[in-house]
DNA sequence: CTATATTTTCAATATATTTTGAAAATTCGA
DNA sequence: TCGAATTTTCAAAATATATTGAAAATATAG
């Protein structure tokens, strides 16, 4: 396969791989574009590469930098902006899990908090039901909430060294 | 709070959740519902309850026992069908990651094997660039796939226990 | 400061997804 | 086997989301 077609495969099953997680095709498909992109791009070169509009480009580009997955180059004599992906992946994935985390995780634990304090009779079993069902989320959502804390705070080399030797 | 009030909380926001998670909002909400309920339900149950209609409700009941989150149950006399969630949560996030990893991991990292083996010279920076940023998604996508297999195989108990004593 | 290149915004449009509801299919008791 | 109860299907409608493109805003060279 030659190099442009595999960028093109990456690019087309990245965009869908990131619909699967909350992240739309053309966010997905710049940030794919910029990661295998050995300089930085410019919008047009996105623009042309991905055959989009002026206006998804900006939107999308804006939104990647908001994730802190994208950054803005400035080269000197230039006029244009240049982008450039982080491209450490290990990066990538705690600056999403964190920024998720915080968007969707700790919204729900607190919900869960104040839901668990429902009145009424536990002994009644609609009671028990709900504050079971409320309270078992809770708890395994805190450890989640643990768990990623510590994974955002690693080192790759630590994180992976320890996972292979802690799982068989 | 009371009981209804919270148990409509509940069943709004883990419908708002699910949608950030690839889950349309009426399964998310007919799940949360199952959940919390100490009964099974009927469709019509579910109907009344959410407000939706009844082909609405058959076909999310469907795709979430095709996820093996919830199961129909049929009680002896009646000719309506009854349905119930799994109420231990560890299990339903073990089904949920099993599906999505088998669903969307693993093609993804088939994709990048083949990838991986593009044709050119790596010391072309763009060549290597390609190759490099392909290779370490990899890499992490196979820890990560390992890593879940794990947690799939794992108690709760041990699971969670393990990690509380391994994160600090 | 002015002219022009470049970026940003956003209303209109297009596309994708979800929901409805009624008809068709199925189930099951009598 | 018949017929009412129940479930399932799916085309059409409603809703939600993404994209365009042109106008407005901004930045910079001269």
């Amino acid at each position: 396969m030659k190099l442009n077609e595999a960028k093109q495969h990456f690019i087309s099953s990245w965009g869908a791989f990131g619909t699967h997680w909350g992240i739309n095709r053309t966010m997905a498909q710049i940030h794919a574009l910029l990661l295998v992109s050995a300089d930085p791009l410019t919008q047009d070169d996105m623009m042309e590469q991905l055959n989009i509009s002026r206006g998804n480009t900006n939107m999308n580009i804006r939104e990647l930098i908001n994730w802190g997955l994208v950054e803005r180059i400035l080269l000197s004599g230039e006029r244009k902006e240049y982008f450039t992906a982080e491209k450490d992946i290990w990066k990538v994935v705690k600056r999403i899990v964190k920024e998720r985390k915080k968007r969707e995780l700790e919204p729900m634990l607190q919900l869960l908090d104040k839901l668990e304090n429902v009145e009424g009779d536990k002994r009644d079993k609609h009671v028990k039901t709900f504050v079971d069902t409320v309270s078992s989320i809770k708890k395994l959502g805190k450890q989640a909430d643990k768990t990623l804390d510590m994974m955002i705070k690693a080192e790759e080399s630590w994180f992976v060294g320890t996972m292979m030797k802690f799982f068989k």
